[in-house]
DNA sequence: CTTGTATTTGGAATAATATAACATTACAAG
DNA sequence: CTTGTAATGTTATATTATTCCAAATACAAG
């Protein structure tokens, strides 16, 4: 489980990457990945952070590529359907996949300070939530797992303003 | 963990504790149960499931009790800030806490067929979270754990049924 | 190439969820 | 009584998301 996203990364490279091992992956599966899917997890791998769709929209909108809300909401269902996108609940907001093509339940830590967003990989079969689900006859078919707080760059920037 | 809810149990009876160790506890801590806080949490209790802040919104304007949102979200984050209650972010729902008193992180098992949802008790620190933060240096303030699926019942009536 | 079918897109309208802002009331402390 | 704090009432608006219908496009089968 790699969640050191918070700190320095070659960003075009990942960002590139990302792009093209989503193009692969739809070629792989015959998924369109049409001109507004692609320029969305483009939008959404630019940046380490929750988008909402308003904001994606926003963007596509000055592009010319859609104005209505659907436009946006129909590309991210899209990207979320077939994992490479998660929906951050807590926020409303969305997250370009950082493990497109391994099936994973995303595990989200978010920094209520820079709203910078990092996934990690989870398994809610284990643990507290796993226990209780077991204990109960309950089955587990989809999990969110958020954690909210600080990410190092921003714990330093307390401890060093205060 | 118990988390055993799903099953049978004697409703008014919990009903009518949780109403009172609510009270309880404002008065320990000297808040103000105030009428519409109070039937929020008893409109809370009163089922299994979460419910929406219009859901609830109608039930108080049907008794006179408030008729704008911001009467019902003010409740509700009066509940949700000292613990009485919580909200499920899959649904952006509100349900009533069963473990109120202790600190917890709540761990939500919601049917997606029923729409029921019980509550157990998970230690966000521990596990995949909890090590993913570590890994990363990230201070979790608070964490979000809830898991989609079927509940015991509506599992039985799906294999009786199919 | 044409046809049939499914998928995707465009766009208007609206639904559902949530908050901002400000005036008013209640009540206890000084 | 005055002042401070908490709670309420109310209007308006912001934000997030979906429904619905029509038009365009992709793509495989013939």
């Amino acid at each position: 489980m790699n969640a050191l996203g918070f700190e320095k990364h070659d960003h075009a490279h990942c960002m590139a990457d990302g792009v093209a091992s989503v193009a692969e992956a739809c070629q792989a599966k015959g998924l369109q990945l049409t001109p507004v899917r692609r320029r969305v997890i483009e939008i959404l791998l630019s940046e380490h952070r929750a988008m909402g769709a308003y904001e994606i929209l926003d963007t596509l909108r000055a592009e010319g590529l859609g104005s209505q809300p659907p436009v946006a909401y129909r590309a991210l269902d899209f990207l979320v359907k077939h994992g490479f996108a998660h929906k951050v609940e807590r926020l409303n907001a969305f997250t370009a996949c950082t493990y497109p093509g391994e099936s994973h339940t995303p595990a989200f830590l978010i920094c209520r300070e820079c709203g910078a967003v990092v996934e990690a990989a989870a398994e809610p079969s284990k643990g507290d939530l796993g226990a209780a689900a077991e204990e109960a006859g309950f089955e587990i078919e989809q999990a969110v797992v958020e954690a909210e707080g600080l990410c190092p760059a921003c714990r330093r920037k307390k401890a060093g303003g205060a």
